[in-house]
DNA sequence: GTATATTTATGAAAACTTTCATTTTGTTTT
DNA sequence: AAAACAAAATGAAAGTTTTCATAAATATAC
């Protein structure tokens, strides 16, 4: 029914392995024969079967990315860097939603080994010492993309996130002279402690004591920040000025101030965390930390094509640059 | 180096074919063997291997999608619906974008094919003759999701593009008895031109005839929303209303309008399409078109599972309901 | 206890391509 | 024309699993 690589060496009178060499465009075949071969390929349709390929050259030219959540959109900003680089070294992806659960993550990375893809790109929650055991005794490469492992054994893609943290809230201080409130995810994840680490030390540094009242932390969802924003309206006094660790949540605490007859950023300040498009699509426009994105998508998968062709790569643990970004959330 | 089911059978003093069976749950195996072979497995750490597994029974539990862009709001979250039906029933997903290009769309089908994938979902712009060839000689399954065939040859999953732009409009005409203008994509894509015609449609039952000047056409862009507002303001008599092909570039027609001091909804209305989360995150909140761009991608989904089973199929061309969810943005 | 049916296990073939060692063909050198 | 070399082509193995026809073992019926 289907054509195989065998009808078509029948039909042209040479070998498989010269219809082999022909499809992979190995320069050993006269160009008679080669023609040929081809005009046969044509003629029966022939279309290689990328399954027996992978079997007898243990290479699928398939990585596997599992990601949080594709339509989260940060994450799908991510994907597609890493697509685009992926299509251009000529890789497909094996795209799956973890969820940031644990349990969904290893099993993801077991079913896309035994896929047999030819690395792995991972973006996560919480590294545990089983993710790095998984990782370790992994047959192929793996890279990290904006998620950290405290031990720095994995490949990565990042931004300092603690050094970012430190800068937006240290901001906060400057301008306002007064103890910024944090509002954020409340999920165990390294990037989550990280930025929280970034604005307690920037608290310290300037002689503040940290403010339960003060830290409001909920699902990552607009909706948190609407939440955050009720809740520090209750108190006696309300904060000047709030570090966000997701641009998303930042959105929901600026119209949570709005909808309650706030001005932004008046009444107080607002800073975000992701810069994703959003930011700038909101009225007023979002202050934030500027990550970039795309960037760690594609960086991420070009550091991962350089272990599965053992190339040599001169940093593991890359760290990519960060910003400010001030619009009209802030004074 | 890697360990075989050859190799667990000699170990076990079985079969290939009795791992096999163990492996895949086949009951025709004594208890007392399917353990014994359970031990050894886990002893050996045999992992099957998925590539010679899909080439010995022809089937890779991997289907292709293939997506316009998987950074897009409205597609990502497509995509996560089409995630969560595929984990469902067990696939795993190649997935990629096109930008809708038709070139890279065959190239994808191609590819997919090559890898044998078990079926396609395809997201696409134009459906060609091309590309109905392609679908109707492919070795596998093909359903369309958000994608119109106008020769409903391939099964498909979608809304009523034109009769919801025609009932929105017709809203607008109803609202403010004046023209309203229509700010969309330029893109030759099918989805556009239904919008465009249910626009036309509304129009005409009104009795009003299209103006040139409130048709602004642009790139799928948050820009293009303030670029044609920019140019309404141009004009001599501005529109009282806008309908928007897409959220996105809704949320840049409203900024576009307070940024030059208009207020909406009571200076100009706003009425949206696709309900992406952004629609109420942001001030007035878009009152739009709701289409279920979770549900299209998980009804797609499980569609292709039903062909890819030999199922029994009752509806070929799905259309699912939509309808309009009156929010700030209008009167 | 034999015959029959059922369950359990097996060996070999099939799936399709790449790879590698080897042979054949063709060209150049002397 | 023989020898040496390079280019082109080949055959067979390897890769790992499923599948199918068949065999062996066990259970059931008479």
């Amino acid at each position: 029914m289907t054509v195989t690589i065998y009808d078509v060496a029948r039909e042209a009178n040479v070998s498989m392995a010269t219809v082999s060499r022909v499809v992979n465009g190995n320069p050993n075949v006269k160009p008679t024969t080669r023609k040929k071969v081809l005009a046969t390929i044509e003629q029966l349709g022939y279309r290689p079967n990328a399954v027996a390929r992978g079997l007898a050259s243990k290479k699928t030219t398939t990585i596997g990315a599992i990601i949080p959540d594709i339509s989260n959109i940060f994450f799908s900003e991510l994907a597609r860097g890493i697509e685009d680089i992926a299509t251009m070294y000529k890789y497909n992806i094996i795209l799956s939603s973890s969820d940031q659960n644990k349990d969904k993550e290893i099993e993801l990375i077991n079913t896309m080994l035994e896929k047999q893809v030819d690395g792995i790109l991972f973006m996560g929650g919480n590294i545990t010492e089983e993710h790095i055991h998984q990782f370790q005794t992994s047959s192929v490469p793996v890279v990290l993309a904006s998620t950290y492992d405290p031990t720095d054994t994995i490949p990565s893609v990042n931004i300092d996130y603690e050094l970012a943290a430190y800068e937006a809230t240290k901001t906060l201080i400057e301008k306002t002279n007064q103890l910024p409130a944090l509002v954020g995810s409340q999920a165990d994840t390294s990037v989550n402690t990280l930025k929280t680490n970034g604005y307690l030390r920037a608290l310290k540094e300037a002689g503040m004591e940290p403010n339960e009242d003060y830290i409001y932390k909920g699902s990552y969802a607009y909706s948190t920040g609407i939440e955050a924003m009720e809740h520090f309206l209750k108190l006696e006094n309300r904060p000047a000025s709030v570090f966000v660790m997701y641009d998303e949540i930042a959105l929901g605490v600026i119209h949570g101030a709005q909808d309650n007859g706030l001005n932004v950023p008046e009444d107080i300040e607002v800073f975000g965390f992701d810069n994703i498009r959003l930011a700038s699509m909101v009225r007023p426009k979002l202050t934030t930390v500027v990550q970039p994105t795309y960037d760690i998508g594609a960086v991420g998968m070009r550091l991962l094509t350089k272990y599965m062709n053992d190339e040599e790569v001169e940093e593991k643990n890359v760290v990519l640059p960060h910003r400010m970004e001030f619009r009209d959330s802030t004074k």
